[in-house]
RNA sequence: UCCGCAGUAGCUCAAUGGUAGAGCAUUCGGCUGUUAACCGAAGGGUUGUAGGUUCGAGUCCUACCUGCGGAGCCA
């Protein structure tokens, strides 16, 4: 078993060492002082314990010590593991030491409630609170089963550029910067369209990296950078690509609940919209009988209109699973979209909706494979058919069908966290207005 | 960009146009089982900025600044 750079045991590791004296590094997160006793919380990255400090039962500087410490000053404690006799299963710390290490003056977040802006401003700290770090468990276990996901279904990982020389759709919301004097490059909004041509080569393909979108949005649900994992697949069709989804959100929401209860109890998270999702099928709209769907419910929208959050939240009502809507008019999509041989107005597309409102985790769709076609279909969104030429080879020279998907990060995390606002579900969130720190 | 809401102590919020207040945090005191501990005391303010109305403005009006929520777009 590796240890750190300290030898000293984690607080996780507490509960397996009833009866051991114990000597932690970490940080104190709370204190209540009852005349001769005081209960110090420690935390240390791993978890949390009560330390007990009794005034009769350690020396005078300890004692001395435990009433000077103030919230997050780091400390080193030495002390008795012991089951707690009130709540089975937890255990606390008889304090026999305790130095600190770095008195903490003036720690800004107190234990009562924060406003938004102030939180935001002190994001570098807020990130030690119990429900911000259990927030980043949750993301990193994420992040961790979406590798294991595709590493043991013989994907490779293909890592796409973040510097792109054009716009893969539209370019008012591309950020912009300069990458030789007179040649300007844009961030990534998405990794597709150098996926194409990798899964050419091999196959079965993903990239997992940071997204950029300079939209003016200011809503929850948006950030301006972002992380998205998009896998693209040779001879995948669009039915196929559904299984595909399907399966992914499944095993990526069975991880959470096998490895990431506490957090989410800590997050006060019910679980039972995520223990359906793992058992019960996904049910898969058409969007033409989504309008009529919708109708039923009082809104006023026919073919051809996009949906937004009120209508998603509307389709996904009476769903503990996400939703998936499928064949979008070919209007509202993007240039590179199959269209459904079946039904011309429409494409191979795909949208994901997460229930209780939390909205799109996923978009992709069946690509067009025809050369012939995805040329007029640039021509027709008078895209500079210049920068698709290396797109376009990848139908000119040994063409296939293929299909893949985008899912946001965040999106994915805030769900499964029952966390309303996507700043909560990245370290340092980049919104509209705000990158501090 | 558009629509709506807000800005008062370090933080969260009160205050009919008439003496600027509470809780938390901080400091001091009390308490041997606390769970956002509790009890007592103290310090802490150019009410976002600039102008205006009024005997009198935190409160009403105008402009600006900052933030929040939402829309469009999307993951």
């Amino acid at each position: 078993m590796p240890t750190g750079p300290s030898a000293l045991p984690s607080i996780a590791s507490l509960p397996a060492r009833v009866g051991e004296t114990v000597t932690l590094e970490g940080w104190l997160y709370n204190k209540r002082d009852s005349g001769k006793i005081r209960f110090l919380v420690f935390r240390d990255g791993s978890g949390y314990v009560q330390g007990v400090v009794v005034k009769k039962e350690v020396p005078e500087e300890v004692w001395a010590a435990s009433g000077a410490v103030t919230q997050e000053s780091t400390v080193r404690v030495t002390g008795v593991v012991r089951s707690d006799p009130r709540q089975p299963g937890v255990v606390e710390l008889g304090v026999t030491d305790l130095s600190v290490l770095s008195l903490c003056h003036d720690w800004p977040i107190t234990p009562k409630e924060h406003g938004v802006d102030f939180l935001m401003s002190q994001r570098h700290l807020w990130l030690r609170s119990a429900r911000q770090v259990a927030v980043l468990k949750v993301r990193s276990e994420v992040e961790s089963a979406i590798h294991d996901f595709y590493y043991s279904r013989g994907y490779t990982r293909v890592d796409s550029p973040i510097l792109t020389p054009a716009a893969c759709e539209g370019t008012s919301n591309l950020f912009e910067t300069q990458y030789t004097e007179d040649e300007k490059a844009y961030l990534s909004q998405s990794g597709q369209l150098y996926l194409e041509p990798a899964a050419a080569a091999l196959g079965k393909v993903y990239c997992f990296g940071p997204t950029f979108r300079a939209e003016k949005s200011k809503t929850r649900r948006h950030l301006r950078e972002f992380w998205m994992v998009e896998p693209e697949v040779a001879f995948l069709e669009i039915d196929g690509l559904m299984d595909l989804a399907e399966e992914f959100v499944k095993e990526l929401t069975g991880r959470i609940l096998d490895r990431r209860r506490e957090e989410l109890k800590r997050l006060e998270r019910d679980p039972a919209v995520l223990e359906a999702t793992c058992a019960k099928p996904f049910p898969r709209i058409d969007y033409r009988d989504a309008i009529e769907i919708l109708k039923g419910k009082g809104f006023p929208v026919s073919f051809g209109d996009d949906l937004g959050g009120d209508e998603e939240t509307a389709l996904t009502e009476g769903f503990d699973t996400p939703v998936m809507v499928t064949r979008y008019p070919i209007s509202i999509k993007a240039f590179y979209m199959q269209p459904d041989p079946k039904d011309p107005e429409v494409v191979l597309g795909l949208d994901m909706l997460a229930p209780e409102g939390y909205g799109e985790i996923i978009g992709g769709s069946q690509r067009i494979h025809d050369h012939d076609l995805l040329l007029s279909r640039i021509e027709q969104h008078q895209l500079p058919l210049e920068a698709f030429q290396w797109y376009l080879d990848v139908r000119k020279y040994g063409t296939f069908p293929h299909s893949g998907f985008g899912m946001g990060l965040e999106r994915f995390t805030a769900w499964m966290c029952g966390v309303p606002h996507l700043r909560e579900c990245i370290p340092y969130p980049r919104m509209l207005y705000r990158i501090y720190p």
